[in-house]
RNA sequence: GGCUGCGUAGCAAAAUGGUUAUGCAGUGGCCUGCAAAGCCAUCUACGGCGGUUCGAUUCCGCCCGCAGCCUCCA
């Protein structure tokens, strides 16, 4: 019985798909004039997790995560770089999707993209104004009459007269009131810009989401997603939108993740406390990034750190030191079986509300029965094994060859430019691997000739070079990167 | 000012009206030539003040503190 915490109502409800079996999901993704930073990684890997979630619970999933590529931002970029606007966009898209890869975040079913998507647009923003919900105001441009929409503020519980005693927003004379938002942006002289009825321009940002969810999903759907920022005006506004132009209900669940913190201020662009995601690839790995963010619930802040970050290195070196020399040849059987007490507990917490800092309570409690069933060598290993690695893929972690994880490089071997790898070949084994297997070699036959110091002079060297060896019981030594 | 939400041990982070969260770190023990890893044990908690209750960290009220939104933002 999965429950999911609903913006529009606060509260936890049990979810009842629109249509049974099928489950319809909307989450507003990025607008690519720079590079994601850890904020955006949360929005991805949190909604990964959910998605892969409802295909695990066996829904026909479809989910659509759009691509915002035209805004005043994306201009004035392209602008300052004297870089053509789209030539700027599918460079960012590029590097979106490297960073995706890299955090084995699964690409959503559907990408649309707003500069695609400008028929359906306009279509919208015409039945807004036949049903005189929208209007042109005295500059041309085309505003939505938030007065005229009855249930305006609902999601975000506000009120407009709240809003207009906050006396926050700029008095634009072309509008017939200060809450109402653009829906069709009169181009200026050489800006990118879209024939429409009302002239050349470019969309609203708020109408971009409202006609892709609607194309792609239908005008009712079961989930939509996003930032907590989102909430207003942005989702709001998509709802006065598309409920006003389909006379539908528009959305069942609406889900906001919460922020990455930085020194307990909200990441980002604006104050300029942001870590792009690549930059942090050059000191974690991405798997540790991934599973840093499941270490918080989706709705809770995450605050972002050296010490967070090298934390969460440490818990998922447990769980991967578990799994290694767990079987003979850390091949999991074909036809495993999955425990079920570990599953039931698992299940139970992803059904609360995407609980995943629950769910890695319970693979460490599996890594901690692992690690007795191999102390004592009992068969129950296989078993355990299996099912560890096989929750840890259900949160998309665990995934690697536990020595390929342990032996890789601290930081990811890619520079600047190569992020484009996939999370297991970035813990390809280099070449210096050798030389430490010559070093173990050597303190071994120290070991034997019962040279204690030489033995130990060599287990310091490697640990100056960030090599910690472990012997096991049977006399071999093993090694893992700090 | 208005509207949300939060305040848990050294740090991070869950659940829960009475019973071990969990991870990292600390302490003691086992293991080890010594370590590391692992196992066992263990110390640190529920912002403050009231109320409801046999009993509250958990429910309610007030206060204090923090964050977010009210403008583009994941």
């Amino acid at each position: 019985m999965l429950k999911i915490y609903n913006t529009l109502t606060r509260k936890k409800e049990l979810f009842q798909p629109r249509v049974s079996g099928k489950v319809g999901m909307y989450v507003c993704g990025m607008t690519v004039y720079d590079y994601c930073h850890i904020g955006h990684a949360r929005v991805m890997v949190v909604f990964d997790t959910v998605a892969r979630y409802f295909r695990y619970q066996g829904y026909e999933l479809t989910y659509v995560r759009n691509i915002t590529d035209i805004d005043d931002k994306i201009i004035q970029r392209a602008i300052e770089n004297g870089e053509d606007y789209g030539k700027l966009t599918e460079r960012f898209i590029d590097a979106m999707h490297e960073d995706e890869r890299a955090l084995a975040v699964l690409p959503p079913d559907l990408e649309p993209r707003a500069t695609q998507s400008i028929d359906a647009i306009i279509a919208m923003v015409q039945i807004l104004i036949d049903k005189e919900l929208a209007y042109v105001g005295t500059n041309g441009d085309v505003f939505y009459a938030v007065t005229k929409f009855k249930d305006y503020g609902r999601l975000s519980g506000k009120n407009l007269d709240d809003l207009q005693a906050g006396e926050r927003v700029d008095v634009d004379l072309a509008k017939r009131n200060p809450m109402d938002f653009v829906l069709w942006k009169m181009a200026k002289a050489n800006e990118p810009a879209w024939d429409s009825p009302w002239g050349l321009g470019r969309p609203g940002w708020h109408i971009e989401c409202s006609a892709m969810s609607t194309c792609c999903l239908g005008n009712h759907f079961d989930i939509h997603g996003g930032g907590m920022d989102l909430q207003f005006p942005h989702h709001e506004n998509e709802i006065a939108q598309s409920e006003g132009a389909t006379g539908e209900k528009f959305v069942n669940v609406w889900m906001h993740n919460g922020f990455v913190r930085v020194d307990d201020e909200k990441m980002s662009k604006s104050l300029g406390n942001f870590f792009t995601v690549r930059e942090v690839l050059k000191k974690y790995r991405p798997e540790i990034i991934r599973f840093f963010i499941l270490t918080s619930h989706y709705r809770s802040p995450l605050n972002y750190s050296d010490e967070s970050l090298n934390d969460a290195k440490a818990g998922l070196d447990r769980l991967y030191i578990a799994l290694r020399d767990a079987l003979p040849d850390d091949k999991i059987p074909e036809n495993f079986i999955v425990l079920d007490d570990y599953k039931v507990r698992f299940e139970q917490a992803m059904e609360d509300d995407f609980n995943t800092p629950e769910a890695l309570a319970v693979l460490f409690g599996l890594a901690n029965e692992l690690n007795k069933a191999k102390k004592h060598k009992s068969e129950n290993k296989i078993v355990l094994t299996a099912t560890l690695k096989y929750l840890g893929g259900l949160l998309g972690i665990l995934q690697d060859e536990p020595d390929a994880f342990l032996k890789g490089k601290r930081h990811s071997i890619i520079g600047d430019i190569t992020i484009s790898i996939t999370p297991s070949t970035t813990m390809k084994l280099t070449s210096g691997d050798e030389y430490i297997d010559q070093q173990i070699q050597a303190r071994l036959d120290a070991k034997k000739a019962k040279n204690w110091a030489l033995a130990d002079k060599i287990r310091n060297d490697l640990k100056d070079q960030g090599v910690i060896l472990e012997d096991s019981p049977d006399g071999t030594t093993s090694w893992r990167r700090e």
